[in-house]
DNA sequence: ACCCAGGCGGGCG
DNA sequence: CGCCCGCATGGG
């Protein structure tokens, strides 16, 4: 069995629950105190598990991994790199951030491929957790790549949901977020190229996101964050909204880019990781 | 039955 | 530019 051994706090859990782009395409199961997560990517299929005693983080895998590569995809994507007790030191800034903080410790902000992380994100849009679970699950088993051997089915790329037809599209999930998916998938597989966003600023790479219909403010903000893991990004949904002005401003509404402004004033370029914490503790505790 | 969901684009004033 | 409206669909 592949292992690695992390040295800080890490809820593997959470991490995947926590809406963000393995909530939605991963499978997971729990039993006597070790949580377990199978999830597809472009390249294959991984199965992660965590044992909290022996701080070990188990892998194994299938499709075209190398014993190397396969270790990298895992250590990346839970961010075992992460200094989360500097992480911890920036975002405590008060009261409901402890609470959060101690509530979750250990949850990361996970690192996921550009183009799933798209997909999940456009599907999101006025919508609920469990019906993007099953659009990404259907459009899976529709239109991703079979895994040799078994009946699995990988993540589908750009390239996957390009050929498809927008009335295919709506039929397997993704009802009127169809038109959206497909124009994505078409500019991600003809003319952008989503690595190139790496390199670019927070500032550019929003930019060149919102170009795509159907991305707007938050949906480019979630990208930002779960894919290139952008800290400055701080993606504002109707529970964070809820939760910032409740606890922050006394109720009062506030637009949206006042709430932009103060959490990069509050928790400057550790936005995203304050963002994770408030979103799941607020949606946790129901705070509305 | 009825309400709502990790927003967004388009149309209007 | 800001506001407001409709939107496919299925889970609660």
């Amino acid at each position: 069995m592949n292992s690695i051994t992390l040295n800080g706090p890490f809820d593997m859990k959470n991490s995947i629950e926590s809406g963000q782009p393995l909530a939605f395409h991963s499978q997971c199961s729990e039993s006597n105190g070790t949580f377990h997560a199978r999830y597809s990517t472009s390249e294959g299929a991984m199965s992660a598990s965590y044992n909290k005693e022996a701080k070990k983080l188990n892998y194994s895998w299938e499709g075209g991994y190398t014993k190397e590569s396969a270790r990298k995809e895992v250590a990346r994507r839970f961010c075992i790199n992460d200094d989360m007790q500097s992480i911890y030191g920036k975002i405590s800034t008060d009261d409901f951030m402890t609470d959060a903080i101690s509530a979750y410790k250990g949850m990361r902000v996970t690192c996921n491929d550009p183009w799933d992380t798209t997909l999940c994100f456009i599907l999101s849009q006025f919508n609920n957790m469990k019906r993007i679970r099953n659009s990404v699950r259907m459009l899976a088993n529709s239109y991703g790549q079979q895994l040799d051997g078994t009946g699995e089915r990988l993540f589908p790329s750009a390239d996957d949901i390009s050929k498809a037809g927008i009335s295919d599209l709506m039929r397997h999930g993704a009802g009127f977020r169809a038109k959206y998916i497909k124009g994505a998938a078409e500019t991600c597989s003809e003319s952008l190229d989503l690595q190139s966003l790496y390199k670019m600023d927070y500032e550019t790479a929003k930019e060149t996101l919102m170009e795509i219909n159907g991305i707007g403010d938050k949906v480019a903000d979630c990208i930002l964050l779960f894919a290139y893991r952008k800290m400055e990004s701080f993606p504002i949904d109707v529970w964070v909204k809820r939760v910032l002005e409740k606890v922050y401003f006394n109720g009062k509404k506030k637009p949206i880019k006042e709430l932009h402004t103060f959490a990069a004033d509050r928790w400057d370029g550790m936005e995203g990781y304050a963002q994770q914490y408030l979103f799941w503790h607020a949606r946790s505790m129901k705070i509305k």
